[in-house]
RNA sequence: GGGCCGUUAGCUCAGUAGGUAGAGCACCGGAUUUUUAAUCCGGGGGUCGCAGGUUCGAUUCCUGCACGGCCCA
């Protein structure tokens, strides 16, 4: 049989070796031996060939017979092998392999060269992704890839990255959001669509937070924010069933529950409990003496410390799936009024293990009301928050203006989502090159 | 932005109550025909993150900076 891979141990007795062969695929035992072995040199016998020049972290390829050693061993017999490529570079060390998280990050190859659990862990991300992919191709949701560099930045709140083209001579932005382009495609008459949306917001990082990120966004025309959530609930308890096999989910030390249904929160009640008040009715300064005894920056306007002091008091500790529901009005300015309940959208984000997972509405499909809420969010941005976009997307609301069906939307939030399935505690350790600042002496 | 911790050989780590450093793996040389982190003998390899300060002398103590990790904002 023929075989080719990396050598990642070799043992040498005198006129045999023993070595590891390592592919995708896994390990793979060879043995050189003298009479066998042939040399790939004239002047030099092979197992002494083999012995002088091929080093750790070499890849070969090698032509040989299969047998078993006595241990017991499956192992191909080098009758013939040559170099592939040679290493010139020492492999991490071949018992702890690569600890250090920064040379991890820094040189992932490295970490997947000695680390056969990052190798699995980044492969078994590669199948989620198709899992999901094919969890919306099932559902008649079409893949739609939309602009990265937008014209006018929107669909979130975020500070975005600045790029300028010479052949348009004129400003562009890394996308925050897809949002608005996928609606646009329901505009024009597509009912279901999605994108894995490489999203970028020039902010932090830290466990949770990454500048450039992916947001799953999928919007079906008709379906209101209740069918979002049974879409969801099935895309969160399927996966867990797929890549678990079970309902639940070992996340860093915890046990979570993924049965059906997930359980369901009003955002105003839950933290009008933990607070003990009413905070739409609540005057500014009870707001802001809250938050300072919770520990959260007074100084945010209104509307973020609504949104700050519920992560804090309620989100941080929800742990099983919860999607928490129907959120004030001013921090939605893309859902729809709820059918109900004044002052609010319908709108859920779910949250696992203290983590914002999922945000979705029933879309927001009245131009007029559109207009008026970008109005109300630029005044916003005007006193001072920096995170409103400064611009109306006018073509966006041109797009509403022609008529957009009643639709529902979500926003997964792509790389949590991986935390979870992947048991890591850090959106940097599923992203294969995360970005660290640059060491001088490189 | 703040707090704590870290940075010593290619990798994983010791260490020096201040006198310029060690181990294992890896590498080089030798022995070895059944190993599984093989073993045995020998060898080479370091601006001890960077810059100042204290000191006769600093990798070690102090200060600042850089990079990273964790936590907080």
């Amino acid at each position: 049989m023929r075989v080719a891979g990396r050598l990642t141990a070799k043992r040498v007795f005198g006129k045999l070796i023993f070595a590891r062969l390592r592919d995708e695929s896994g390990d793979l035992q060879v043995s050189f031996e003298k009479g066998v072995t042939e040399s790939p040199v004239a002047d030099l016998e092979g197992v002494k060939f083999a012995k002088k020049y091929l080093d750790l972290g070499d890849i070969i390829g090698v032509e040989g017979e299969v047998y078993r050693t006595q241990k017991g061993e499956v192992t191909v017999r080098v009758h013939r092998f040559q170099f592939l490529a040679k290493g010139l570079r020492n492999l991490p060390e071949k018992w702890h392999g690569l600890r250090d998280k920064e040379l991890r990050y820094r040189h992932r190859y490295l970490d997947l060269v000695s680390r056969p659990e990052a190798l699995e862990t980044f492969r078994k991300m590669s199948e989620i992704l198709q899992w999901i992919r094919r969890f919306f191709l099932e559902r008649g949701f079409l893949e739609m890839p939309t602009p990265v560099l937008q014209p006018v930045y929107g669909g979130a709140f975020a500070k975005p990255f600045t790029t300028y083209s010479h052949a348009l001579d004129t400003t562009l932005y890394l996308r925050i959001s897809d949002e608005l382009y996928l609606k646009r495609l329901l505009v024009g008459g597509y009912e279901r669509v999605f994108e894995f949306s490489r999203d970028f917001r020039n902010e932090g990082i830290d466990r949770l937070h990454y500048p450039e990120f992916t947001i799953l966004e999928a919007y079906a025309a008709y379906w209101d924010y209740h069918d979002m959530m049974r879409l969801i609930e099935d895309l969160f308890h399927d996966a867990v069933v797929a890549f678990q096999g079970s309902e639940t989910l070992e996340y860093q030390g915890r046990t979570l529950n993924f049965q059906r249904p997930f359980r369901r929160m009003d955002f105003v009640e839950a933290l009008a409990e933990r607070l003990g008040f009413d905070p739409l009715q609540a005057p500014d300064s009870q707001l802001k003496q809250a938050a300072e005894q919770h520990g959260v920056d007074p100084r945010h306007p209104r509307h973020r410390l609504l949104d700050k002091l519920f992560d804090r008091l309620v989100g941080d500790h929800l742990q099983d799936p919860t999607f928490v529901l129907d959120h004030p009005l001013v921090l939605s300015p893309l859902a729809k009024r709820h059918r109900e309940k004044p002052g609010r959208v319908e709108r859920f984000e779910l949250f696992v293990a203290g983590m914002e997972l999922v945000n979705a509405f029933s879309e927001l499909n009245d131009p007029l009301d559109q207009r008026r809420r970008f109005e109300e969010q630029l005044a916003l941005r005007k006193a001072g928050d920096q995170e409103i976009p400064l611009e109306i997307d006018e073509d966006f609301l041109m797009a509403l203006e022609l008529g957009m069906p009643p639709a529902g939307g979500i926003g997964i939030g792509l790389e949590r989502l991986l935390m979870l399935l992947l048991n890591e505690a850090s959106i940097r350790d599923v992203l294969l090159f995360p970005q660290l600042r640059p060491r001088l002496e490189e």
